[in-house]
DNA sequence: ATGGGGGATCCGTCTTTGTTAGTG
DNA sequence: ACACTAACTTTGACGGATCCCCCA
């Protein structure tokens, strides 16, 4: 990889990112092992996978054996078991056996298979009805964790690489490039008092019109790399190209976020274990990391001239090469059938209305397409016509695809009507006012990159705008959702970066953030994620605000008269971003600067939390969902009819709608319900006059335990369940005069501080019940939970409950306790550890003194060398006790004549037989030697 | 052809308050 | 005799997610 090496920070990010796709390449890696391991694990599911030709050795052979082991009882005789040679009597712990064998490894696999070995006659059976018949294995708990965890380091990645273009928008060359190329009248733009959408559609024409889409490459530039390259060929990726335009929108003093759709892997295991094998991303060898739109170019005829002609002209691309020119004839005749079909929604270039179906627009302009076609243009316009004229025919108020520029333009043997898939999918108002995607299809990438221009025209305060140049397309967030439906891709993840920074946008481009919500990640790591991002990006965003009211000033200095035959002609040596960070260092005085600051600062402020409030209104008035399975889980909606178990409506109103006949109320009208026991661990006790609001069937286990229990309500098989609303705080009896009030069973159930009865104190302390049992207080031992042991649950105690007055004593008793426990431990450890020593070097000197007898290299040495080690690692306890017996124990013959080494050779086996040699005795102590036939000896001391 | 409803299936969670023999 | 510890054995019902089939 070529790399910039001027540039330091770019180089430690291009390091970062390495190691980053290190990491995440070894993740996979993990993942796809775990899931190999997994399958291999449940070897049924499997081997209803395995196909019976590419069923591997091992796994078939793993098949046969399980085979085998199912038919070998006989029911029907149609399988006989493969008996092993050495089988003939089997018992109940062949078990192990069968797993172990191996059998012969067919090479060909038929739905039924006969082979004969050594007479016997195997038959068995996989065929592909019999496997498809199981289930496919699910997702076990380890599999969903792996997941999670991918998509979060995908998510990271992400958002990296979106920072990296976002960092690299801002490159001052790259800005003065495009500003450059930019045509003179375009540059008024930047001096706009008040910014509307509808003034940036020339720029966006223009922009549109000179820098093109190819498909994702597989080189690994870095983002400035990357976006100087398609600056200098006018061509890139998408994500290229739409940082491109944020990065002249930068250039003219627009306030201008680069939105990224975060395109990572699902939370759910499985679903993307196609992708980890999607030859896309294997060949491109950089999994989850490209990432690039799929789009399919428009110009794909065009990369030779591209590539040979860099620069065009900026007056209108009279320069341009022919295919160039059909490219844009395509995309605006494209542009054009959508300003007429549809402008209820977002703003489209070329407000020209002209049904004329030959006329192009090409910077506003209107032209004739009369240039030199070829065969398979005039194909490719004809499928074209037809498509979009059965588009309308289907439903005359969508529009194009979003993506329409880009349809595949290369004879196909199908019908073109069958390109058609109208995709208005859902039940959403986006999808009948939104545009079609009827030339949309697989072969047609998703929107996932554009530019959020911030314009202070639109709405009171000003307003977000999405811009996607790459499209061409203005303030069409609302199309975005049903052209990454279309291309099977969902905004779980729409994230805009400036500054550094980050914010999630998401809300903004979903209309049902319902279905969105199940697939993001968990939302508290989210925002922990996101919230110092969002803090930079707001402030980056309120900084270029704040000198938007200077911009004029810039952009009198820029003179930036682009011409064809300049390649990057560099008009101001610093970028506008730095340019007016020095204006304001240099121009202002502290006070001033100050004060504008906190100004900008304090806008900024409230911009943040307008949009806040903005998406968080989009979010509150979702519409209501069509289908009733969508009120399972929604977080804004309920019905009825999908309750959970302890679910309940209270209130029951207001019904804010009806789904299939069912009344929809809001979600804050659905209450939990608990047990009375249940309500007790949170603090919180049933109200003595409340009634249960339901009552659920106890199971017939629950039912035989409950029996006896003669409670009004939860008689045998009946579960009272009440509401909070029905709940009050636990008052428990006072402890009186240093008793401790205790449950029916002694003890006081300790689930929280709340359950503690007043005037008691918990001490969570191991064996503090001795104490409190020493001093004569009384206490309950504190419950705090259940476990799980030897197949059933009991409780787990922790500590005592005590009254508080005695709370001091019992601790200050406990401290001593523990202190004199724990000198007296350290007691026994030291005498353990004296009595280890003396063992030590009692056999160091009886072996010294084995080496000194017997250190002439006879026979008996080996032995005595030999069982020396054993023995003085294994032998004194036993020889000790042998001493201990021996002063009682006779030494009977043995005794009476002394070994004999060179007589005697011991045998592998051979166990020391000791018979008093010497005893000498100093009054107190009475010290001996024993000694072996085989020579050992060892010394004792009789205490 | 497609999407919704509902049944079937499977995985994960919740449930929940011993007994006995051996040892010090 | 008493207190303490370790071993014993290894639930099962139900909710909910997901799959799959049928029907509008």
């Amino acid at each position: 990889m070529k790399r910039p090496s001027s540039v330091d920070k770019i180089e430690d990010s291009g390091r970062l990112t390495n190691i980053s796709k290190d990491a995440v390449g070894r993740l996979i890696k993990r993942v796809k092992s775990r899931s190999l391991r997994g399958l291999n694990k449940v070897d049924d599911s499997y081997l209803q996978k395995c196909d019976s030709e590419s069923s591997s050795s091992s796994m078939l052979d793993a098949a046969l054996r399980r085979t085998v082991k199912k038919d070998e009882k006989g029911s029907n005789g149609e399988a006989i078991a493969v008996i092993p040679s050495n089988s003939g009597t089997r018992d109940e712990n062949d078990e192990l056996e069968w797993e172990e064998g191996s059998l012969p490894v067919l090479n060909s696999v038929n739905s039924s298979q006969e082979r004969t070995i050594n007479g016997l006659t195997v038959e068995f059976d996989v065929s592909p009805d019999a496997a498809k018949g199981k289930r496919i294995r699910r997702a076990t708990a380890e599999e969903k964790e792996v997941a999670v965890l991918v998509h979060k380091v995908n998510l990271l990645c992400l958002l990296g690489r979106g920072r990296l273009f976002d960092i690299a928008c801002n490159d001052p060359l790259i800005q003065a490039s495009l500003l450059s190329l930019l045509p003179t009248h375009l540059l008024k733009i930047a001096g706009a008092p008040k910014l509307t959408a509808k003034a940036l559609t020339p720029l966006v024409d223009w922009f549109h019109r000179n820098f093109h889409v190819r498909g994702p490459d597989d080189s690994k530039k870095l983002p400035s790399f990357a976006l100087a390259s398609a600056l200098e060929a006018h061509r890139g990726t998408a994500e290229e190209v739409a940082a491109l335009s944020v990065a002249l929108f930068r250039a003219l003093n627009l306030t201008t976020r680069f939105v990224a759709v975060l395109d990572v892997t699902s939370l759910k295991p499985d679903v993307d274990k196609p992708e980890f094998s999607n030859p896309r991303t294997g060949k491109a060898g950089s999994g989850i990391f490209n990432s690039s739109t799929l789009m399919v170019p428009g110009s794909v005829h065009a990369s030779v001239s591209a590539s040979n002609n860099p620069v065009s002209d900026e007056k209108g691309g009279d320069s341009r090469t022919s295919i160039h020119r059909r490219s844009n004839i395509l995309t605006g005749k494209l542009l054009k059938d959508m300003s007429v079909t549809h402008e209820s929604n977002g703003r489209v270039l070329d407000p020209s209305t002209s049904a004329d179906q030959d006329s192009v627009t090409e910077g506003g302009v209107v032209k004739k397409s009369g240039g030199p076609k070829r065969k398979g243009d005039l194909e490719f316009q004809m499928q074209l016509e037809m498509a979009l004229s059965a588009t309308r025919t289907e439903s005359s108020e969508r529009i194009m695809n979003l993506n329409g520029a880009y349809v595949d333009n290369r004879p196909s043997k199908s019908s073109p009507f069958k390109k058609l898939k109208a995709v208005g999918t859902d039940e959403s108002p986006v999808s009948t006012s939104g545009m079609s995607t009827a030339v949309g299809s697989k072969k047609v990438g998703a929107p996932l990159y554009w530019a959020e221009v911030y314009c202070t025209g639109e709405n009171s305060n000003g307003n977000w705008v999405h811009v996607d140049a790459v499209n061409a397309i203005i303030d069409g967030e609302q199309k975005v959702e049903a052209a990454t439906a279309a291309c099977k891709k969902s905004l779980r993840y729409v994230v805009a970066f400036a500054g550094h920074g980050a914010k999630d946008v998401t809300r903004r481009y979903c209309t049902k953030w319902y279905k969105i919500a199940l697939q993001r990640v968990n939302s508290t790591w989210w925002d922990a994620v996101l919230a110092p991002l969002k803090e930079l990006e707001a402030q980056a965003t309120s900084e270029i605000v704040h000198f938007e009211q200077g911009a004029s000033s810039r952009n009198n200095k820029v003179e930036a008269v682009p011409s064809a035959n300049k390649k990057i002609q560099i008009c101001e040596p610093e970028s506008a971003y730095v340019t007016v960070k020095k204006d304001d260092e240099v121009c202002e005085d502290g006070i001033e600067k100050n004060a504008k600051r906190s100004l900008s600062n304090s806008f900024a402020a409230t911009r943040s939390s307008l949009e806040d409030m903005e998406l968080d209104t989009r979010a509150l008035t979702e519409p209501l969902p069509g289908n009733q399975q969508a009120y399972r889980n929604h977080p804004l909606y309920a019905i009825e009819k999908w309750l959970h178990k302890y679910e309940i409506l209270y209130p029951k109103g207001p019904v804010v709608g009806f789904c299939s006949g069912h009344p929809v109320y809001p979600r804050t009208c659905v209450q939990t319900l608990h047990t009375k026991e249940r309500w007790l661990r949170e603090g919180l006790q049933v109200k003595a006059s409340e009634l249960p609001v339901k009552i659920l069937k106890r199971s017939l286990k629950h039912s035989k335990v409950q029996k006896d229990e003669h409670d009004e309500f939860a008689e045998g098989d009946q579960v009272a369940l009440y509401g909070k609303w029905q709940t009050e705080t636990l008052s428990l009896p006072r402890a009186v005069d240093g008793i401790v009030p205790k449950n029916e069973r002694g003890q006081v159930d300790v689930w929280s501080e709340k359950c503690l009865p007043p005037g008691t104190v918990h001490l969570r302390l191991p064996r503090v019940f001795l104490v409190a049992k020493r001093l004569e207080i009384d206490f309950a031992p504190a419950m705090v939970g259940f476990e799980f042991r030897n197949g059933r649950s009991v409780p787990v105690y922790e500590g005592i409950v005590v009254c508080t007055e005695f709370k001091d004593a019992i601790l200050e008793a406990y401290y001593e306790e523990e202190q004199r426990r724990e000198a007296e431990e350290r007691k026994r450890k030291e005498a353990q550890a004296l009595s280890r020593w003396y063992q030590l070097l009692c056999s160091i000197v009886t072996r010294q003194r084995l080496k000194n007898c017997y250190g002439d290299g006879t026979s008996s040495q080996d032995a005595a060398n030999t069982s020396k080690l054993e023995d003085s690692q294994n032998k004194p306890a036993r020889s000790s006790q042998d001493n201990s017996k021996s002063p009682g124990s006779k030494p009977e013959k043995l005794h009476e004549r002394k070994p004999k080494a060179a007589e005697f050779v011991p045998t592998k086996d051979h166990e020391h037989i000791f018979v008093l040699d010497e005893e000498t005795s100093d009054g107190l102590n009475s010290t001996g030697t024993k000694r072996c036939q085989c020579g050992f000896s060892i010394q004792f001391e009789e205490l």
